[in-house]
DNA sequence: CACTATTTGTCCGTATGTATG
DNA sequence: TCATACATACGGACAAATAGT
């Protein structure tokens, strides 16, 4: 007596219908089938095409609104932002995800080389490992262009038992790989500072020594909030900003 | 016959419901009605409690767990936060409205000053001003524990008509002002980079020259779009770091 | 200017699924 | 096993903003 539609079971396993439909609409606009500045289907329509109620449709919606891809306006519709190009990052994984994709499509990498070693403190805290843990470590310098913009380290705790190569790690970043290595990301801790360029990173990017960088450390933790990567980077100040949008979430 | 209930109006004015439960529940938690990692009441008492549908108080909460204040647990209930001392910025107005309100709080300032000026083409481009326009700017170096963690500068258009004194200024933080005095604040573009100490900075934050600095500046916006401040400032690396939580939205 | 159609915003009641203890 | 509490989802309703007639 389940209010189910038997006729149709291929898709619809598991991931709640919501997210099939934000998944979708996601799609339309990053392979341009809904261009910048355009119109969305309404929610009705929307409704229709996934044979889903308006609660459901608005759900899909409400995150793209959030992830800052789409606009709503009352009395007129719904719209794809205008500058999806530079979307900012807001505090969302899959944004998060997505970006990085993206930067590892539009860079390339030099310098690359990967290492097992013995985790040094910090990592071991931030990774939540006893003293002496092996992780295994890969780091590059990411260019744009032909000139680097940054130096970045990963750690993965060896025990995880997922490995990589250099192949891999130049064609994709180690954010992506553990995705679709089976590692379920749920979410992530981000801190910004700043540091200066000492003579290793200076030649790495090459800059002057004591050259203003942005330092971003990120600790990826999975669904059962166990952390599963550590990111250290140094950007050039110059290339790279850290760009945020922030928006009122309660009227008046 | 519009179904609103004809007893009770002295409240509810305007304003959503949502929006007011939200309010409520965020100011239990702030005013240390329900401490850090104590649990809320469930969906449905809150329901009863304010006379309103299930979705409307997850509309609430929703909005609660957007900004980080509190975490959802399936088969146990809501819960605050237990790190809300220093809860990250999302991408939420709101949230850096508290922020700035409570550094205001628990900082203070030095060599502050007040002036009307021509504006520099940088702050014309990001407020929208005609070039040679007027702006008033507020500066000021930002102590905690007696120690200088940074220095600020804003911007607000003359003909905004907005006046500040230093003793206002001494009081709270420009955003928190500007609220106060009516002004709409709707959203805010943040660009976070890093810069060195130049020998004025340097003098002023009690640092070296070629200090790393995190530079921040910020743009905010009424709710008409148009831009009512521009903020400038230079952080300390050593003493104040940006902390940014990324969570997935979707499942899976 | 009023009127209407369209579209998003808010809100209700209800039902079932899933995770926790 | 069972009750509790959040997660997802349906249908329906009216308000408010917008754009065109």
């Amino acid at each position: 007596m389940s209010s189910q539609p038997e006729g149709s079971v291929d898709l619809a396993l598991r991931s709640p219908r919501y997210a099939q439909v934000y998944s979708a609409v996601r799609d339309w606009i990053y392979n341009g089938s809904y261009k910048p500045g355009s119109r969305l289907p309404t929610e009705s329509e929307l409704c229709e095409l996934f044979g889903v109620s308006r609660i459901t449709t608005r759900k899909a919606l409400d995150i793209l609104v959030d992830e800052g891809l789409v606009v709503r306006q009352p009395g007129r519709g719904t719209f794809v932002v205008e500058d999806l190009a530079d979307a900012p990052v807001l505090g969302d994984m899959e944004q998060l995800l997505l970006k990085v994709e993206r930067l590892g499509k539009n860079t390339s990498v030099a310098s690359a080389e990967v290492t097992e070693m013995e985790a040094d403190a910090e990592t071991c805290k931030d990774l939540a490992l006893p003293p002496g843990s092996r992780v295994q470590r890969a780091s590059h310098v990411r260019l744009l262009n032909g000139r680097p913009i940054g130096y970045v380290s990963t750690f993965v705790p060896a025990q995880l038992d997922v490995r990589f190569d250099l192949n891999e790690l130049n064609a994709s970043p180690m954010l992506n790989l553990l995705e679709r290595k089976g590692v379920d990301i749920a979410s992530a801790d981000q801190v910004i500072s700043a540091t200066l360029a000492d003579a290793r990173l200076a030649t790495l990017l090459d800059t002057a020594v004591g050259a203003p960088l942005l330092q971003v450390r990120l600790v990826v933790f999975d669904t059962k909030r166990q952390p599963v990567e550590r990111l250290v980077a140094a950007y050039l100040a110059e290339q790279y900003h850290h760009h945020v949008h922030l928006t009122r979430k309660t009227p008046r």
